[in-house]
DNA sequence: ATAAACTTTCATTTTTTATTGAAAATTCAA
DNA sequence: TTGAATTTTCAATAAAAAATGAAAGTTTAT
């Protein structure tokens, strides 16, 4: 396999696992093919690459500059930008940890919580309010492990994590 | 707020989490639906709570019986099937956790394995070959996370995990 | 001020995914 | 067996999401 092909492969595969996990494909590729290019790369060069429009390019670039995952580079003497993503894989986990607790955590636990207060003077209810607090616990979990991701600042608190497990 | 209330705002919210994690509102609706039902309901109840076509309801539970976090109930001297919910939420988190591993991470270490043997000759390759050492670490740490909620027989074990982030 | 270089926007089109509903298949009681 | 009750399938349709591309907007050098 040569390095073009490998670089491919990787750019198409994690393509498909974003769009699993609710990530558009496009987005996931770029970051792909930022993540494994040396310099960093212009629209231009992204769009002949992955073969999409400039509009799209764009839309997807800002979408990842929002996330943190992607910087900005200017060159002195040049007009365009140009695009070099987080090469630190750790880092880019606990950007995407925080920005899914932020939008997608965070209210649901809001929801979770008005939902516990209702009356509790039918059993039903009550089944209920047993239910909704259950499902609490396990999204808290979730919170508490995103947290855990983010707030890791050194590797060993990974380290120390997995031991916890094995 | 009423009880009925507190349920459709529970449904159409975990509906609203499933679709940004790429699963589908519907099956994730009728989830909801089952899991806040104190008894088993028939295909009809589904359909009329939910509003949605027989073909719908009846693919959605399929989905959510392959996952296992749904069981049919046959009643005596009915013919219809009456559908429930795994109501023990760390039991769904593991069977969630166990179907997401299978389906998506395992088939991703695969495809990184292969990459790492590419011919180091170049700077280039060996800069890529690194970027892909490191992805694999981050997704390996993901699989050891889902493994570990899937052998978490135990809820202290989970609290144990809990404490050493604190 | 002008224009070239480049970026962003957004109405339209394309693609993908989900839903419908009616027909076919299955199950079971009589 | 027949047929009524129920489930499953699947081609057609609808809805949602992503992509296009041309026009509008910006920036900078001269």
């Amino acid at each position: 396999m040569t390095l073009d092909e490998a670089r491919n492969r990787f750019i198409q595969s994690w393509g498909t696992l974003a769009t699993q996990w609710g990530i558009n494909r496009t987005m996931a590729q770029i970051h792909a093919l930022l993540m494994i290019s040396p310099e960093p790369i212009d629209t231009d060069a992204i769009m002949e690459t992955l073969q999409i429009s400039r509009g799209n390019a764009n839309m997807n670039l800002r979408d990842l500059l929002d996330w943190g995952l992607i910087y900005k580079q200017l060159k002195l003497g040049e007009r365009r930008e140009f695009f070099y993503a987080e090469k630190d894989v750790w880092k880019i986990a606990r950007q995407v940890a925080k920005e899914r607790r932020r939008r997608e955590i965070t209210p649901v636990i809001e929801v979770l919580e008005e939902l516990k207060v209702i009356d509790t003077d039918s059993p039903e209810a009550r089944e209920f309010q047993k239910v909704i607090t259950d499902i609490s616990k396990v999204v808290g979990f979730a919170d508490n492990t995103l947290n855990a991701v983010i707030k890791a600042e050194e590797n060993w608190l990974m380290s120390q994590f997995l031991k916890v497990f094995r």
